[in-house]
DNA sequence: AGCACGCCGACT
DNA sequence: GTCGGCGTGCTC
């Protein structure tokens, strides 16, 4: 008893009636069962989006005040709290970035602590409020870049004139919540303007009309957030950017800085001393006080979606904060995605289209070899070349006039099986449910999933047999039977560059193979998909698709769309000087020349290719028709995951029987399907399942998994040869 | 996730 | 006799 007096009395102060906590959240992992914010003491009010370090069990940790101190609930003991450590001098997170992440951390079911302080740079974690001021310091003296003389403005072709013309005004959106927003205590929404999505061929000029919206919002006093897929693809833009803006402050964020770097950006950016922030998915998060424009360009590309951890989409958050300030935001494409085409269908997205290429240059002609109509020693299913006549031809004919060609194929290494004629040997991976991959360089089979390898066998492992042949055909392979059909222009052995994952392993040594194909000293480049994007080859007049085929048939519901998105993004390559572009060509070679995709690409079509896809989705009900969700399992047996996977689904079944009984949801209107095993359904000896969800509402969807997630967290205890779960809402892959 | 505490093998 | 293996359990 006097324990209980003594404890009561020290801790908790005289007259605590009226107990003030402050509610603080914490990087927890959501499993940890702790969902929301954890209350803290402090002497007085700390306003909402405060950075504070608290204690944590032993340790101290950064978090965020995340709302108004609240009075003790009769549930939390105040004395059990724990006071609030040191206070960091910045200026709180606004209500819109918290508002942003709340919506983010409920939509992709994850804890609302471990979301917001995952897009913080994770530098600031261990900073002391000492340090931070010295940091701050440090950026403040930093020199603002002086007024530069404004260099001239390229002139507008007609279309992006058109296009700015309907936006005008655009920018300059009035938000009468501005004032108010910091004492309501609660963000509001603005009318924000529908979001553009700008459909413009490669080469049209949608950079130019990005820097003319800029320029408007900077003009404004306004912050602006430039999105791309991977920083490193396109320094281009970055170069434009500083160039036309160069008496403003540009800092870049994405996972290739430095610590130091990355937070020093970020603080640049939430102290409002940037005005422009060009940066990867993850900037989609960063606090910019003076917001005033959005611009996500090439909002297809799959990169803007997290693949782990938060497994949010940076182009949907970007258009929902872009709501929730009442901000312009534009998305830009060759080919948009289908879900914002049909957005823009629909009405939702204002679409405005740039058909054509600045300066006149045509687009390459797309022609086709059909595989169907090959000799045999072309398109023999073991051994075929897969290297047509007319394609040799004319790579060989770019090579006699000084031009490059660029031939595209999806797989690395010089056979993706190795086979035993005699007993049937294949070089399965002993841990992964796919083939180990020849690579004839190092004399390797390796598995491309889990990075196993061993040396080539001298004789079959099963049967002896010395016999071994090398199933169908990667870029080694290709490289090295291309190389005797051609001739180099000096007479000579043609000058073949491969670049691949395998040629790019070492740091920096993609950067020097495309500054030799730059230069001219490279007559053909053989090479993987990474090739295709964001690289600017201008003496590249032949890009060749060798055998695109697998995406037309592939189980990946999206493949087709991807495979597209590919095509046109190289075939813009090519040529994209309008001397040039006349004698620009791309070759596809198919199976299937008749295939819808196979036809829009030969027109450039975008729109025909978009409305046969989207027939086929509405046919089975896919995006954008429906919305999905993906409980995926790793598990270290296929019966524990489905062990898992057996009570996941009883689980929701129950819960979607719930909530149709108290009419949240209708009967049929979300459908959940049977367990199965993954597309990869082995990887590393891990076995991975996958559930889907289905539904035509999104909000139907999202009740379910509000109600479900929270009890999948709590199947973690019985399931100990569970090694991961996780939810996918808006996957791109099954 | 950290980072504890907590019980069983090779070392100063 | 201790240092340390990683198995379970908690974090306002």
């Amino acid at each position: 008893m006097a324990q209980d007096l003594d404890s009561s009395a020290g801790v908790s102060p005289p007259n605590s009636a009226a107990t003030l906590l402050t509610p603080v959240v914490v990087d927890l992992p959501h499993h940890s069962g702790l969902g929301g914010a954890l209350s803290y003491r402090h002497t007085g009010p700390l306003p909402a989006g405060t950075l504070v370090q608290v204690p944590l069990g032993r340790r101290e940790v950064l978090g965020i005040v995340w709302d108004a101190p609240r009075e003790a609930a009769d549930t939390v003991e105040p004395e059990a709290c724990k006071p609030v450590g040191a206070v960091l001098d910045l200026p709180p997170l606004s209500d819109h970035w918290r508002a942003l992440v709340s919506f983010a951390a409920d939509y992709y079911r994850r804890g609302l602590g471990e979301l917001a302080l995952s897009v913080l740079p994770p530098e600031l974690r261990k900073a002391t409020p000492a340090a931070l001021a010295r940091r701050s310091a440090r950026l403040a003296r930093a020199p603002s870049p002086g007024p530069v003389a404004p260099s001239a403005l390229p002139p507008l072709t007609p279309e992006q004139s058109a296009v700015l013309q309907d936006l005008v005004g655009l920018t300059a959106v009035q938000r009468p919540g501005d004032e108010q927003t910091a004492s309501a205590g609660r963000p509001r929404r603005g009318a924000a303007p529908t979001p553009v999505l700008l459909h413009g061929v490669t080469g049209s000029g949608k950079t130019e009309v990005y820097l003319r919206l800029a320029q408007e919002a900077l003009a404004q006093g306004r912050q602006v957030l430039v999105m791309v897929p991977e920083i490193n693809l396109t320094p281009q833009l970055e170069a434009r950017l500083r160039e036309r803006f160069a008496c403003h402050t540009l800092v870049t964020l994405h996972s290739g800085l430095t610590p130091a770097q990355r937070v020093n950006h970020w603080l640049q950016a939430h102290l409002g001393q940037a005005d422009l922030l060009l940066g990867t998915r993850l900037s989609v998060m960063a606090s910019l006080p003076r917001l005033g424009l959005i611009v996500v360009d090439e909002e297809h590309d799959p990169s803007y979606k997290q693949q782990e951890g938060a497994r949010y989409s940076a182009r949907d958050l970007a258009v929902y904060r872009a709501h929730l300030e009442g901000l312009p935001v534009i998305l830009g494409s060759a080919t948009p995605s289908l879900e914002s085409w049909r957005h823009a269908q629909q009405g939702r997205y204002r679409l405005l289209r740039m058909p054509s290429r600045v300066g006149d240059g045509a687009l390459p002609q797309v022609d086709l070899v059909d595989l169907n109509l090959q000799p045999r020693s072309v398109v023999s299913g073991a051994g075929g070349s897969l290297l047509s006549t007319a394609l040799v031809a004319a790579v060989q004919e770019r090579i006699d006039r000084g031009e490059q060609s660029l031939l595209l194929l999806n797989r690395r290494g010089y056979a993706p099986v190795l086979h035993c004629g005699a007993c049937g040997w294949k070089s399965e991976c002993p841990h992964c449910s796919a083939w180990r991959v020849f690579h004839k360089v190092d004399r390797s089979l390796r598995c491309h999933h889990c990075g196993a390898g061993e040396r080539v066998p001298r004789a079959c492992p099963a049967c002896g047999n010395l016999d071994l042949s090398a199933i169908g055909r990667g870029t080694e392979r290709l490289e090295e039977q291309l190389l005797p059909l051609l001739r180099g222009r000096d007479g000579g052995p043609p000058r073949l560059l491969r670049i691949d994952a395998d040629t790019t392993r070492r740091a920096g040594s993609l950067q020097s193979q495309l500054a030799q194909v730059h230069e001219g000293d490279v007559e053909v480049l053989v090479g993987t998909q990474m090739v295709a994007k964001g690289h600017d080859f201008r003496r590249i007049t032949l890009v060749a698709a060798v055998n695109p085929d697998g995406a037309l048939f592939s189980s990946d519901f999206r493949a087709p769309e991807r495979l597209f998105a590919l095509l046109m993004q190289a075939a813009g390559r090519a040529g994209r000087d309008a001397q040039q572009a006349a004698r620009s060509r791309m070759l596809v070679q198919t199976a299937f020349p008749t295939h819808p995709l196979v036809q829009a690409l030969r027109q450039h079509d975008y729109e025909a290719f978009a409305a046969s896809q989207l027939q086929e989705r509405e046919a089975v009900g896919l995006p954008p028709y429906s919305h999905l969700a993906v409980l995926r399992v790793e598990a270290r047996s296929i019966e524990a995951a489905q062990a898992f996977m057996a009570e996941a689904g009883a689980a929701a079944q129950a819960t979607l029987q719930l909530l149709q009984a108290q009419q949240f949801l209708s009967a049929g209107e979300l459908t959940l399907y049977p367990a199965v095993p993954a597309p990869m359904a082995r990887v590393a000896d891990l076995e991975r399942w996958q559930m889907l969800l289905e539904s035509a509402s999104r909000p139907a969807l999202q009740a379910l998994l509000r109600q479900w997630s929270p009890q999948l967290l709590a199947l973690r205890e019985h399931h100990r040869a569970v090694v991961r779960w996780a939810l996918d809402v808006d996957p791109l892959s099954l």
